[in-house]
DNA sequence: CCGCCGGTGTGATCTATATCACTTTTTATT
DNA sequence: AATAAAAAGTGATATAGATCACACCGGCGG
């Protein structure tokens, strides 16, 4: 089986063994324990992460104390504080493990190299990117429009591997939900 | 001055006389009237949309009647129904002009041919969409951390242009708050 | 094998916000 | 200016979901 990099970028352009590697000596490979940090509020975010193995969160807590999750990463995933990565600034979220994790790391000054010396890593890289954004407006529009059961059914629909690998606990402060109200939706 | 699209991609790199006008050989322009339809649900959505002037809603209708509103756009922004763009689906919100509005369209056709003669506009595609991107997820944070008002306040923050030029009942279905409910936030 | 801790369920309340119904103000349109 | 239409305010009530409090279960670390 190919690297898992491989396939994630293959499947927007091939690429030859040889642009792969130069492409894959940019990374730098990071291991992780369970609830082990990634990145914390207040640091700096040098680098995008892109996940081999595991499971993380992306989370916020508000000033009453109360954490929010703003994104999941599992296999084949990215994951980062974007706001502080693209600024360069300190961090607003957290990320953690929810799983012992590998992930490679791509520095902000890297990716920009890559993507100047090779318009089709720059391609890929918007390709992903425009998906995500869409994936954003569905997710505001379900908070929009939705109420908290119909909400979870979406994100049991959508990802059906996290919902076996997540507690519900987790779920609900992703749903934007309270644990119990959660757990109450369950007369499905 | 100069053209406003050339203004706008010159914030990422600098194009020349010639780029340029071979960039814009490959919009169409369109002029629309306050009520006017851009994209409507059910139908194609060829394009993609750069607003020369006026300012538009893209709205979801939830099956309970309430419309709830996705995005503004104004001046220099962009707009259409990604999702449905990118898949060359039917598309499932509704854009309409809440003042005069004209465009400059972009199919993705166009859009792609584009970015892979030129480097340099993909590139600035790039740049936007992660900006986007990090735009969205402020919005999902402010939606599960704030409250009404703490949403509303960031609101007059972010946009001061918008609040001006907009109806509090739409600045509400944006907000994901009542009309009612944003009326009474006034005793600020 | 025991104790403890993370995850979960469930009752009793509380509260922010929605909803409905109506009035007043402002803005367009002929 | 006259009339209509859109926007905004406000009271009375209803409700989804939050909060608090506690009980239960199952695994795993000493």
């Amino acid at each position: 089986m190919s690297h898992l990099l491989r396939q994630h970028l293959s499947t927007i352009t091939p690429f030859s063994d040889a642009e792969f590697d130069y492409v894959l000596s940019h990374f730098t490979p990071k291991k992780l324990k369970k609830h082990q940090f990634l990145v914390q509020e207040g640091n700096a975010v040098p680098n995008d992460h892109f996940v081999l193995k595991g499971l993380l969160k992306a989370t916020h807590v508000s000033p009453d104390g109360k954490e929010h999750i703003l994104q999941f990463a599992m296999e084949d995933w990215w994951i980062t504080d974007y706001q502080a990565f693209h600024q360069q600034s300190a961090a607003t979220i957290n990320i953690d493990c929810i799983e012992a994790t590998e992930v490679l790391s791509l520095s902000l000054y890297n990716r920009e190299k890559l993507c100047s010396e090779l318009h089709k890593i720059e391609h890929c890289f918007r390709v992903k990117t425009s998906a995500g954004y869409v994936a954003l407006q569905r997710r505001i529009l379900s908070l929009l429009d939705s109420n908290a059961r119909e909400r979870y059914e979406q994100f049991i629909q959508q990802y059906p591997t996290l919902t076996q690998r997540l507690p519900k606990t987790l779920i609900a402060a992703y749903l934007g939900v309270s644990r119990e109200t959660l757990s109450r939706l369950y007369a499905l």
